[in-house]
RNA sequence: GGGCGGGUAGCUUAGCUUGGUUCGAGCACCCGGCUGAUAACCGGGAGGUCGCAGGUUCAAAUCCUGCCUCGCCCA
């Protein structure tokens, strides 16, 4: 039995939250995994979020598309089992300690001790896990919270440790020494995925230097943005096949900004082609000649004493470099070994000496210039141009403006410094990952092809050592004598424990359980072949790694149930924002590809960012941050959710507008819970049951509107299924909410009202309510996905109680359950009429509001001229129309007129440039005549034959009807249809005009009084002496209608004010009516 | 500087692949209407240099070139 209960007042946060009860005590989804286990499995993978910062609207979206993928596909008859995950190592954690433990430097969290801060740091990491909790339960995203993996656990750590292992055991591991974007606050480098995060404009100063050429009164000219990098200059690199010039000064620059400046006779080198954009005074070229023969001259060090010379032969030289370019700059590239990647490549091709002019905390080290010694670099550019000018080797300052990496948590501008790292070879396997790329489904496709492939083409090693605490540590022991080894298990670790403990060799307990951080791990001092003790290298790795192994680590492969892991790989869905292109989709595939020498995921949906109503970023600094419960608490998390998926594509800028999340709830869900009541309302007063057999009528024997609405259903359906498989979720959702309020709610159950209302047991009222449970639910179970709570409450409802999440998709051809469609028949020709009865209907409206005369007042006939056969719409039509009688009129003439419309696309190729000239003429001919004309192949206009098909025969309302006449596009082509109406005026037409306005006003007067649908009121109307008598048949008409035991008609005199009147209003501006109602 | 994606009404956007009537819709606004499911809906009004400038063409929002501008990513 599935008798439907009346419904009442949609309160979605209620019945949301009872949901929330009713699943928790259910158990819904594990039961709508299991019921799917022996499907094909669906392998979702969760990108962990960290629980160390609070959850916003952007996260609510993610996790919108992650849930409603895996909610789809098992309704689909797939396995889908969603693991969740925390990602729970890294900087930001360490920041968050350190700030509130005010220990701002590694010397103060050493001082503090590494256990104790690790300890805060594993505290720190689940501040806002209650919150995320919460918020992705209210949220409805299924995943499972109480098993989810976790990157800081021993056995997640372990399986990171065997994946670094494999890539050491393939040589793909490698100690370095790399120049790397490095930040002196927090102590350590960033991979450039930690980079990305932090570019911004800022300007600042650059600067023109003057290198003096030895044994020659000219200098060489080096332009640079970064001049605390000057002290360490050790070389100058030109191209070889750059030309150059050597110029003298011949007259004083007119103007000059900053300090610098040059004397006249005074020479400079430098390239040819930015001799105008760098040189302010006027000078004549002395010489010109290619950068190779200035290689090997030798000039004066600009800070002489900071850097030592040493063995090197080349310090201080000109060196010959084929990436020198003259697109900015002079053309000359100063060249500081420790602070660039060129340059660090460079000095160590030619021999430069590689020292630091600056050390760890970013202060000039002691010797580099009296002036600079031991200062934060990045304060010194002022006294760095004072110090050259003073010295008469400035030529000019400028200020320049570029993006520059910044520091992502501290905000600090990073140094490119050369330091000790630990690397990835990737580009060892770059031919693999763009192969593996070219496997996956992208969504958008660009994204794949176009930032992703970009990015894999210009791979770079991956650096994977940070000179951090917190995080999983880095297992490789290494000896003085450059011996190493990786270890890849804990038991692994205890046999090498024990072998160093038989050597001799003292150690700590290495238990089971040993805890795979640090500081423990940097206890264990391990034996070298060559019988040399080994001490752990003391890095940790970038968290990137520790995501990037979640799609096995989560399974603590391969040491627990390789199978599970073998079952659960690759994966076939990951859902992301757009930046984790570099972050999280390059980890994965890098890592997979490294290990697995597999793809890691087949498909991948990069979503865009989230901007604020204005189109700002929503950052924390900005305070434009949305929190989802403001939302939750009032609309709902359905209605958000289906905001932000109709909003726009998922991969688009989503404008999270709060009035939008309003306007989705008004629209779609208020409808649509009113559909459902309006169902459940009559229903249970018919005590309808869907499921019982005796009673049903199958969909042939229903009505042709039945039929109708059924076959749009269909439509919707399928169309919305072939959307979701192409990823356009806001394509298939804004169809669905357009059939729901128009199709269903505005036509079908605005023309139904009367089949309820009237005769309640009826066949017709039976297939009606069919028809509504049927449509209810396919509508519930395909917005299942996207909007979990009021899709379940009305399946459940419409059912007899079954959870719309363990219902099957209605689509099941080419999915696994592989049975027939579970959708009404499609008629193509019946919807095509339809469309033509609404416009018609429309069109109807129209030429009332022309012809001045209300939508009540009944006109006596119509007729539809043209078109095709529509009779059986014909009382629908006449209703919407409000006409007494409605026929077909065959004679086209004798409303209408033809047009002769210009067919553009076969004109235009026949005539040419003188297209013009023929839609001129063709604009003045008569149509009738030179239709006739065409028809007998003597159709000419400006000298060009014109054809049946080089016009279009347009028919219009003749003028003084009232009439109007619409273009319709039906399965056998365009044509054209009109509609003309009667205004004639009869007293029969006036009563029961006036006869339908008054049961307006009493219906809705009725419903103001909030009386129950079938309670009898006794009535009083007062008509003014000038308002058209009533019928007798219209009074009795409207007593019936209003379910009015007893009601009396008066005539008063006009303007006669009636006291006890509950209400009173015009008609047309001429008359006043009165009436009262009241409870019998 | 390079790559990608945008720029159409006050706001959000469709149309652009494949050139062809007056560029379509939603929100907001004004006027009118429908409604015993409805905060929905319907009709009308006002609101557009389709970023700018060239080019191709009988014809350009649509194709081509250059530029401006916003966002993201990267140097």
């Amino acid at each position: 039995m599935a008798v439907p209960k009346r419904a009442g007042e949609l309160n979605p946060v209620a019945l949301e939250e009872a949901l929330m009860d009713c699943w928790s005590k259910e158990k819904t989804f594990d039961a709508s995994v299991e019921a799917r286990r022996g499907g094909t499995p669906f392998i979702f993978l969760e990108g962990p979020p960290t629980a160390n910062g609070k959850p916003g609207i952007h996260h609510v979206v993610a996790r919108t598309y992650k849930d409603l993928v895996c909610r789809w596909k098992a309704m689909e008859g797939h396995f889908v089992e969603r693991k969740g995950g925390w990602d729970t190592h890294g900087l930001p954690v360490e920041i968050e300690v350190q700030k509130r433990m005010d220990l701002m430097s590694n010397e103060a969290i050493e001082e503090f001790g590494i256990a104790e801060f690790n300890e805060e740091c594993q505290k720190s990491v689940w501040t806002y896990e209650q919150a995320w909790r919460e918020m992705t339960e209210r949220m409805a995203f299924w995943v499972d919270l109480d098993n989810p993996y976790v990157t800081l656990h021993n056995d997640f750590v372990e399986s990171c440790w065997w994946a670094l292992k494999q890539m050491f055991d393939k040589g793909l591991l490698y100690r370095g020494h790399k120049v790397l974007p490095y930040c002196p606050q927090t102590g350590t480098s960033y991979s450039s995925h930690e980079v990305a995060l932090g570019y911004k404009e800022v300007e600042e100063p650059s600067v023109y230097v003057k290198f003096r050429l030895t044994g020659d009164n000219a200098s060489i000219l080096a332009w640079t943005t970064t001049p605390w990098t000057l002290p360490g200059n050790v070389g100058l690199a030109v191209g070889p096949e750059v030309t150059y010039v050597r110029v003298r000064v011949s007259e004083e620059a007119s103007s000059w900004d900053g300090s610098g400046g040059a004397n006249v006779g005074e020479e400079l080198i430098l390239a040819k082609d930015l001799m105008k954009e760098v040189l302010r005074h006027h000078i004549e070229v002395i010489e010109e000649f290619p950068g190779s023969d200035l290689v090997g001259r030798s000039y004066e060090p600009l800070f002489d004493g900071a850097v030592n010379r040493g063995s090197s032969e080349t310090a201080w030289t000109v060196l010959s470099a084929d990436w020198v370019t003259t697109t900015d700059g002079t053309g000359v590239v100063h060249t500081a070994v420790m602070y660039g990647e060129d340059d660090y490549n460079l000095g160590m091709e030619v021999g430069l000496p590689a020292q630091h002019t600056v050390d760890m905390d970013g202060r000039f080290i002691s010797g580099t210039h009296p002036r600079l010694d031991a200062r934060y670099v990045k304060d010194c550019d002022e006294e760095i141009i004072e110090i050259l000018s003073d010295d008469g080797l400035l030529y000019r300052e400028k200020a320049y403006s570029h993006d520059y990496p910044h520091c992502w948590r501290t905000d600090h501008p990073l140094l490119y410094y050369a330091m000790d790292s630990w690397f990835v070879r990737m580009t060892a396997v770059k031919d693999r990952l763009l192969e593996f790329n070219n496997q996956v489904e992208w969504a958008p496709d660009w994204v794949g092809e176009g930032r992703f492939g970009e990015w894999l083409r210009n791979v770079k090693d991956w650096a994977i050592s940070r000179e951090r605490y917190w995080g999983t540590p880095l297992p490789v022991w290494r000896s003085s004598s450059g011996q190493m080894k990786c270890i890849g298990s804990i038991s692994e670790l205890q046999q090498e424990v024990e072998k160093a403990r038989a050597a001799g060799i003292e150690n700590p307990d290495c238990p089971d359980d040993v805890d795979l951080h640090r500081p423990i791990v940097d206890g264990f001092v391990l034996l070298g072949d060559d019988g040399e003790p080994m001490h752990r290298e003391p890095f940790v790795m970038d968290c990137w790694f520790d995501s990037g192994c979640a799609s096995f680590a989560q399974w603590h492969h391969p040491f627990d149930n390789p199978e599970t892991f073998e079952n659960n790989f690759p994966i076939d869905y990951i859902c992301e924002g757009v930046d984790q292109t570099r972050g999280w989709f390059y980890t994965l595939l890098a890592v997979s590809t490294t290990v697995f020498d597999s793809i890691c995921y087949k498909r991948c949906l990069s979503l865009g960012l989230i901007l604020d109503a204005e189109g700002k970023k929503m950052s924390k600094s900005r305070g434009n941050i949305v929190d989802p419960w403001d939302h939750f608490n009032r609309e709902g998390a359905d209605a958000t959710r289906w905001y932000m998926v109709t909003a726009g594509a998922p991969w688009n800028p989503l404008k999270f507008d709060p009035n939008g999340v309003r306007e989705t709830y008004a629209k779609m869900f208020l409808t649509l819970w009113n559909c459902y009541r309006f169902y459940a309302d009559y229903a249970e007063d018919d005590e309808f049951d869907p499921d019982n057999s005796d009673t049903y009528i199958p969909v042939e024997d229903r009505s042709p509107l039945d039929r109708w609405v059924l076959s749009r259903l269909s439509h919707v359906a399928y169309s919305y299924h072939r959307q979701f498989e192409d990823w356009e979720f806001h394509k298939a959702c804004r169809d669905l909410e357009e059939f729901v309020v128009n199709d269903l709610s505005n036509w079908y159950i605005r023309r139904s009202r009367r089949r309820l209302w009237e005769d309640t047991k009826s066949s017709d009222a039976r297939a009606c309510e069919h028809t509504l449970n049927e449509i209810l639910t396919i509508v519930t179970r395909l917005m299942a996905p996207v909007a979990p709570f009021i899709s379940d409450e009305l399946h459940r409802n419409l059912t007899g109680g079954t959870s719309v999440h363990l219902a099957d998709w209605p689509i099941r051809s080419g999915g696994p359950l592989e049975g027939e469609d579970e959708l009404p028949p499609i008629d193509m020709v019946l919807e095509a009429k339809m469309a033509l009865v609404r416009s018609l209907a429309e069109t109807g409206r129209r030429i009332r509001i022309d012809a001045d005369r209300r939508q009540r007042l009944p006109c006596q006939a119509g007729w539809i001229v043209g078109g095709p056969n529509i009779s059986e719409f014909h009382d629908i039509l006449a209703e919407e129309l409000n006409v007494e009688s409605l026929a077909v009129e065959e004679d086209l003439d004798r409303f209408q007129r033809i047009e002769l419309a210009p067919n553009r696309k076969p004109l235009g190729r026949k005539c040419r440039q003188d297209l013009p000239a023929v839609l001129e003429e063709l604009s003045k001919v008569d149509p009738e005549s030179f239709l006739l004309e065409i028809e007998a192949g003597l159709g000419a206009l400006a000298g060009y034959e014109i054809t049946a098909e080089d016009v279009e025969i347009r028919r219009v309302e003749k003028e003084g009807f009232a009439a109007s006449t619409i273009q319709f596009d039906g399965p056998d082509g365009e044509m054209d249809v009109s509609i003309v109406m009667d205004m004639a005026l009869t007293d029969a037409l006036l009563s029961k005009g006036l006869a339908r306005d008054i049961i307006r006003r009493i219906q809705s007067k009725r419903k103001d009084l909030d009386l129950d649908i079938n309670a009898a009121i006794e009535l009083e109307v007062w008509l003014p002496s000038n308002a058209p008598d009533m019928s007798d048949e219209d009074q009795s008409h409207v007593a019936s209608e209003v379910r009015a035991s007893s009601a009396a008609f008066h005539r008063v005199e006009p303007g006669t004010a009636i006291s006890e009147a509950s209400d009173v209003f015009a008609l047309d501006g001429e008359f006043e009516i009165s009436y009262l109602v009241s409870v019998s």
